[in-house]
DNA sequence: ACAGATCACACAAACGTTTGCCTGATGTTT
DNA sequence: AAACATCAGGCAAACGTTTGTGTGATCTGT
């Protein structure tokens, strides 16, 4: 039977010599000599030696495994992201945890203690749109695994992310409509919890200024992102004395919603009203009413760069990444323009 | 400093007590009397001990954690399996490793392997369109890691997997079309290696056998899924002599790929040419050129149930497993009709 | 009061690997 | 030839937890 499992002791016995010699042997280790060494590595292919992970896990204290939280998989953006994660991840050899946290804080927060627990060694985090507190984060800097947070990123100091520059990418949508000739333009944001939704705004009044426009702040309106939510403040828009002719939807999936409240007024797309999105997602370009544009966010760089920077966190020892230099990378957006006006 | 930490061994010795009995007690093991029992886990809480799980698995030779391999995590069919999954493990105390062949049979072995040296306890699969050989996976048996596939099957003996029964989706779609008065009805096939490309011929017969028409095999043709592949298809069937004027999709992307290569061919669509898909994705919903139809196939829940089947597997003993019964389930697809028609 | 049962806990091995230290045998330098 | 460096490999501890077995002490029934 070839079934029996082989170890390092028992390549050891079979050639009578002792278990570290053959895992020095194993490991190219100098002090060994050149015969031992071969034989060792020929019986260990012979028997197709398998090292057990998990007693190395065990006792270099290092999984080679990195946490990923993210809201919600099936939604494009997320699911684009972490397989920009894995790509990257996979070719430095580790490997993805997976956990969604449907936007629930709570579960976040669980979903945190669990990736402890199996001593990942890194996480990187997309937060829940409701997540208000942040301690489950900061507790993992006792236990020294980094986190590095991307697009969803809470309002905490000392943190390592990389994001899009939301700001920027509303200067340029809200741009992009004032030259198609609009002169009121609305904004459905997203909770106010989340930096983006702070960045959009502030692109907002950068354009409003730059304009020497002055500032309506009833045409922007946060809504929770659920579809009720976005039916009511897209009919409060456009149910405004200065009612806009173009709207900025915080992403592709509002501007679905957006766009059937619309159109349950009796509105024509792109004529009465016209929108704007963010993300770029492929649905865009399917869709029966896609937006005029779409700022997209490059999700899969996003992930790639998220582990990227992780990785160089992990290659640093202990004491250099006390040195408490943080990373934030601001990645530029770009509007995609999807009508050949 | 309370950064030091806390292990089975400290609460021990602060106790007066052996590392053994505080592990017992812990796990409130009934030999333990009442009065350590209580302050032990008073210490360990006051003390926020955290067990070693690397430890644990290395000791346990488990690691409570499920590998799941599927060929590309941005289609939304599989995002929506994986992260029925996910909601299934996590609920099971389970953790997902992911990985994503990309569609490429060398990757998915080496993710094999990846995952079986990283001990997982089980492997739930999806697999890439060209995977021909499958001794990588049959290599699993050895080590007592069940597999569970769904969806894209491989054409192997002995398999414990969950899918759609696309041969009744098929006839459910062909039927609809009938009804609809299309005579000819072409169908844009996956690649045959895929047991639910058999199975949609299967269904495509079984329903003109019903309805005593003959069968025209240039009415069926294969695509590896690849745009240009699609286009090819679907030209060469818009170009037969016994032209059909409907056609059914391999799923809703190909569908997209089909409808523009009709357009190219200046026929109007659900006019000259009118589709059915499979798989039900929600781009069906904003998409531009809806299907009429599309076969709804479950992906939530077929992760579900190969998780639930997994736990299954993992709850009962090796032995037990042995007897060779092997869990195929079917689930009934359901068409989903678009139109108002 | 004594055999036996039950209780409450300790001891030690085991899981597989890595690594610091030790040692005996060569080889090299003066 | 003495002193010393280098080589090749063994020994044993360590990582944290679980678990089979052993063992005094208390309790039960007669």
């Amino acid at each position: 039977m070839d079934n029996k499992i082989i170890t390092i002791k028992e390549i050891a016995s079979r050639l009578n010599i002792s278990p570290s010699t053959v895992s020095r042997a194993l490991h190219d280790h100098k002090s060994i000599g050149l015969r031992t060494r071969t034989n060792v590595q020929k019986l260990a292919k012979e028997l197709n030696y398998e090292p057990n992970q998990t007693a190395i896990f065990f006792q270099q204290k290092k999984t080679f495994t990195i946490g990923v939280i993210l809201p919600e998989l099936s939604e494009a953006f997320f699911s684009s992201a972490i397989s920009g994660i894995e790509d990257c991840a996979s070719k430095n050899k580790y490997t993805v945890l997976m956990g969604q946290s449907h936007d629930d804080a709570e579960r976040e927060k669980q979903l945190v203690e669990t990736m402890k627990s199996h001593r990942v060694d890194g996480l990187i985090v997309s937060i829940a749109k409701n997540t208000a507190t942040y301690e489950h984060f900061e507790a993992l800097s006792k236990y020294d695994i980094p986190v590095v947070f991307f697009d969803r990123i809470p309002n905490m100091a000392n943190i390592h992310y990389v994001a899009c520059n939301m700001a920027s990418g509303t200067t340029q949508a809200f741009n992009f409509l004032r030259k198609l000739g609009h002169k009121s333009i609305g904004m459905i944001n997203g909770p106010m919890n989340l930096l983006a939704s702070k960045e959009r705004v502030e692109g907002y009044r950068n354009a409003l200024t730059k304009a020497r426009l002055k500032y309506d702040p009833s045409l922007i309106m946060s809504c929770d992102l659920s579809t009720e939510s976005i039916y009511r403040v897209t009919e409060k828009l456009l149910s405004l004395k200065n009612k806009p002719t173009a709207i900025i939807a915080f992403n592709d999936y509002v501007l679905l919603d957006a766009v059937q409240a619309a159109k349950n007024l009796k509105l024509k797309i792109n004529k009465d009203i016209s929108f704007v999105s963010y993300a770029n997602l492929p649905i865009s370009n399917y869709s029966a009413y896609p937006p005029l544009a779409s700022v997209e966010q490059f999700s899969y760089q996003q992930g790639q760069k998220a582990m990227e920077i992780m990785l160089d966190l992990l290659s640093k020892n202990k004491t250099e990444n006390e040195n408490h230099t943080f990373y934030k990378i601001i990645l530029e957006p770009q509007l995609v323009i999807h009508t050949d006006l």
